[in-house]
RNA sequence: GGGCGUAUAGCUCAGUUGGUUAGAGCGCCACGUUGACAUCGUGGAGGUCACUGGUUCGAGUCCAGUUAUGCCCACCA
């Protein structure tokens, strides 16, 4: 049964609101099951590992960025035809969860880790993650990200924990992975190692002390500049540059290190920086990277002074249990009223901080678990420079290969409790065992009494198994085949190091390929100011309330043109509202098609327009545009130019479609004219496919209110719809052309009335236009819509060289046609349009030299390519023949 | 100390392989209720493209240097 007029009369609302929408296609999206990939079907694959969230967090503007950019790929992607999959998961975020647990059990209980206990514990942590796990994924859902939610993983997950096993298993098996006693970071606060990745450093200003060590046999002195006079009760020796003629009498000496009774030599080795301070070194191994390696070099102790918590130990006499900021404080006040403070000097250097906790961090020297990268690297530094896999954009390639090529081995074990336990246990005689499955008893001797370590990996070490770990490895599941390698991969390029390179070498070491082939690194969004956005600062923004006041679509839309830009982009509220209001403008040109083209001429039903049967100069022009467009948005989908996608669609959607094509097609609704209606339903459904991927909601909702009036094909959603196809037959540079003209003659003549100051309700009984011999015949087509939207009665056109009575009237170029504006009716505006004209000749006289330099110039004309010269001989000409009328025109009045 | 970015209209940003009238949005000024949209329409003003030098017939675009600013890496206490 075909609706009534009336069944097609229902209210739309007037401005666009998008809660109501936004929650009913949330729902029906996954009623329908329109984002579950399918293993079986016979389509080609397109993958995208969504970076997990860490279980416990909430979404911020970053996820909203890289969930759009994924989302429009994904969705663009199963329009064109593809299986796809896009991964959805959580990280368990060892330190951060663990830190955030811990801090609320302080809270609300006054209780530490230690006081319940690891198992008990790690029940608070699990009951912690089932209470907010999810959350993130229903704000994913909010912003409309087409994830497949029904292949949800957690790096903590079973499954994904045997591959964990497997991977640590076979890495030390190959011998990649080693127990050291090293020099690693340690967090006095949160109570582990970190690497060096976890380390931030910061600026801040201190003090260097410089320090007078007399000699032991009383014959001179040293003198040492530090930062940590602390650290002296650890000092162990002092070293000079061996070349420094300074200090060579003094080399092979001790001297008495003050605050104590200890002796220490004092040695040579070059990589004392003679111009530095003093150009002394104070050596205290234990608790400095490189002094523990020149301890190395001369066979000095190490001398550890410090507890794990950071607090002076039993070794440091009168200092033991003060905290290192307590003791520097004394140490420096013994020193000086002891008299061996010489001077201090403010100084500004880099700190270590935990980037977890912002606690200064400890040079630590202990046993820790690694993982010998060099070798482990090569192929993963061969994969990016052999373009198997490409970053956009590219820079961040070298970024990525600077980083593999000075790599440093990995501290994989953390002193955590939340986390993947080390799999290696040791029996009582020290025998280790390493296996994927919990041994029974000892490899070695058969001992049954086994102790793990009790460390677990870092979070990262388990997220490097991403892409390929949630569709199941170890196992040789169907999806695996399938899905991997990944084709995507977007993400922030803080994790570049942490996370992108690992899930590299991993991908090529386990499965000896790729884990995906493109990187799209985004871009920051930064405050209003340009700052890091940073929630501790209160500066950082809440996606959920945008979204709420501005709807989803509009947030979409600009987080994805920010997101894919080439540089960082600052956040104004003001930038989502132009967005806003661009939704409303497209929601209310399809409330305009649909009340006032559907609503008459059933047969205007048997669409779409094709394009060879499209005869109207204006309607070839849109879908000629359209076309334009669609070749547009899918080249620039293809290159991750979201920003360029997005400007094409709100030029085309607001410019061409809404302020031209809208405005032409109203006179003709007036009448059964089918062909405006087919064009009108053509240009709409090709519109809203486009702009699906990024403007999910409000494209869907507006296609359904089409297909109820028969007016698109019927299809369940948007995403069952193909991607329009580019036709390189609807391009009719001729239609632009005439086109052109009619837009040119219209905004001449309503510059001329605004200049003049007309009133806009007046019509001008007449415009005259003496026209080109080429351009009559577009003219004489034009003529009744250039009436119409110029305001003026009638058209008439003047032959090219007819002499017209020019007096009385405005004049205006277009190209070499003259637009002529009567003064009648308008009162006098003389004074105005000889203003006018003496403004617009100054600027074509200007140009007139200009060109006229140009072409004079010999070389210039030799040299430059024809192309180029052409193009501004007949600007030459133009611009001639537009002086000359107007000059006229001036001269006339003058005269007058 | 090294590396990578960025400087274009009052503000936020575009400007493809160098081509001659440098664009958009917001803001600003003037006008506007012809029923899709005031979250709108029409017209307008506004830029010696950070600076200096170079290459070229021609430079916002390429090269060198300078200044400012941001980020990353790094073991000078």
């Amino acid at each position: 049964m075909q609706p009534t007029e009336q069944d097609l009369h229902v209210e739309i609302a007037k401005a666009y609101e998008p809660q109501a929408i936004e929650a009913k296609w949330v729902r029906r999206w996954e009623e329908l099951g329109v984002f579950t990939a399918q293993v079986e079907s016979a389509k080609q694959p397109f993958v995208l590992a969504c970076p997990p969230p860490n279980v416990t967090g909430s979404l911020h503007l970053g996820h909203a960025v890289n969930g759009t950019i994924q989302d429009i790929l994904a969705r663009t992607k199963r329009m064109q035809g593809y299986e796809v999959l896009w991964q959805p998961g959580t990280d368990h975020a060892g330190i951060a969860t663990q830190y955030v647990v811990e801090k609320k059990l302080f809270r609300e209980q006054g209780k530490t880790r230690h006081d319940l206990g690891r198992d008990a514990f790690l029940e608070k942590v699990w009951a912690w993650k089932q209470e907010s796990g999810d959350r993130i994924f229903e704000q994913f859902k909010r912003l409309g990200a087409s994830l497949d939610y029904t292949r949800w993983r957690f790096t903590m997950d079973e499954g994904y924990s045997r591959a964990v096993r497997r991977a640590f298993v076979q890495l030390y098996k190959k011998g990649y992975i080693y127990r050291g006693n090293r020099m690693i970071n340690w967090c006095p606060s949160c109570l582990t190692s970190l690497s060096d990745l976890e380390v931030t450093t910061r600026e801040q200003d201190d003090a260097l002390y410089h320090i007078r060590y007399p000699m032991a046999d009383g014959e001179g002195a040293l003198v040492v500049a530090t930062v940590r006079p602390e650290t002296m009760l650890g000092d162990v020796a002092v070293a000079v540059h061996p070349e420094d003629d300074r200090y060579r009498e003094y080399l092979n000496r001790q001297v008495q290190l003050p605050l104590t009774d200890r002796k220490i030599p004092v040695v040579a080795d070059s990589y004392v920086e003679r111009e530095f301070g003093t150009g002394c070194l104070k050596i205290t191994p234990a608790h400095d990277a490189n002094d523990f390696a020149i301890g190395q070099r001369h066979g000095l102790p190490v001398l550890n002074t410090l507890t794990a918590t950071a607090i002076l130990n039993e070794t440091t006499g009168q200092y033991a249990g003060l905290t290192r900021e307590v003791a520097r404080k004394k140490v420096v006040a013994d020193l000086e009223s002891a008299g061996f403070l010489v001077k201090t000097e403010p100084y500004t250097h880099a700190v270590g901080r935990c980037s977890r906790c912002d606690t200064v961090l400890e040079p630590y020297l202990s046993d820790q678990w690694f993982v010998k990268m060099h070798e482990l690297a090569t192929p993963a530094i061969q994969a990016v420079e052999s373009g198997r896999i490409k970053f956009h954009p590219s820079r961040w390639g070298d970024v990525y290969l600077d980083w593999m090529k000075n790599i440093q081995d990995w501290n994989i074990s953390r002193q955590l409790w939340w986390g993947h336990q080390i799999p290696v246990w040791t029996c009582a005689a020290g025998h280790v065992t390493v296996e994927q499955q919990d041994p029974a008893a000892c490899a070695t001797c058969g001992d049954n009494h086994l102790t793990q370590d009790p460390d677990v990996l870092d979070t990262w070490f388990s997220s490097a198994l991403w892409t390929y770990a949630t569709l199941g490895w170890p196992d040789a599941t169907p999806e695996l085949t399938r899905f991997h390698p990944t084709q995507v991969l977007s993400t922030a390029r803080d994790i570049i190091y942490l996370w992108v390179a690992r899930m590299i070498f991993t991908s090529l070491e386990f499965l000896d390929e790729i884990p995906f082939s493109d990187v799209i690194i985004h871009a920051t969004i930064l405050d209003p100011e340009g700052r890091r956005m940073s929630k501790s600062k209160g500066t950082g923004v809440d996606p959920l309330l945008i979204m709420d006041k501005y709807g989803t679509d509009a947030t979409r839309f600009w987080l994805a043109g920010a997101g894919t830009s080439s540089q960082d982009v600052r956040f104004r509220e003001e930038k989502i509202e132009t967005y806003r209001n661009f939704a409303n403008k497209l929601w209310n040109a399809s409330r305009f098609i649909l009340t006032k083209a559907a609503t008459k001429a059933d047969s205007s039903r048997s669409l779409p327009a094709e394009v060879s049967t499209v005869s109207s100069p204006i309607d070839r022009w849109i879908l000629s545009r359209l076309h334009g467009l669609i070749r547009d948005v899918s080249a620039h989908i293809d290159q991750y130019a979201f920003a360029d996608a997005i400007s094409a669609l709100y030029d085309f959607t607001w410019n061409e479609f809404c302020d031209w094509y809208l405005e032409l097609a109203k006179p003709r609704l007036e009448s059964d004219d089918t062909a405006v209606r087919r064009v009108l339903a053509e240009v709409m459904d090709t519109l809203l496919r486009l702009l699906h991927p990024f403007m999910p909601f409000i494209t869907e909702e507006i296609s359904q209110q089409l297909v109820e009036r028969q007016w698109a094909v019927s299809s369940q959603t948007l995403q069952h719809r193909p991607w329009p196809q580019f036709d390189p037959a609807a391009i009719d540079l001729e239609a632009e052309g005439e086109m052109a003209l009619l837009i040119g003659t219209v905004r001449a003549l309503r510059n001329m009335r605004a200049e003049l100051r007309v009133e806009p309700g007046k019509v001008a009984p007449e415009v005259r236009i003496r026209v080109t011999r080429d351009a009559h015949p577009a003219f004489v087509r034009l003529s009744d819509l250039i009436a119409r939207l110029g305001r003026a009665e009638r058209i008439t056109l003047l032959e090219d060289g007819q002499i017209v009575e020019t007096a009385r009237s405005a004049t205006a170029m277009v190209g070499e046609n003259q637009v002529i504006l009567p003064f009648d009716g308008f009162g006098d505006v003389l004074e105005r349009e000889v203003k006018r004209l003496q403004k617009e000749v100054g600027a074509l006289e200007q140009e007139q030299t200009r060109i006229r330099q140009q072409l004079s110039n010999e070389s210039f004309v030799s040299k430059a390519p024809a192309a180029v010269v052409d193009k501004i001989r007949a600007r030459g000409s133009e611009v001639a023949v537009q002086l000359e009328t107007l000059e006229r025109q001036l001269t006339a009045w003058s005269n007058a």
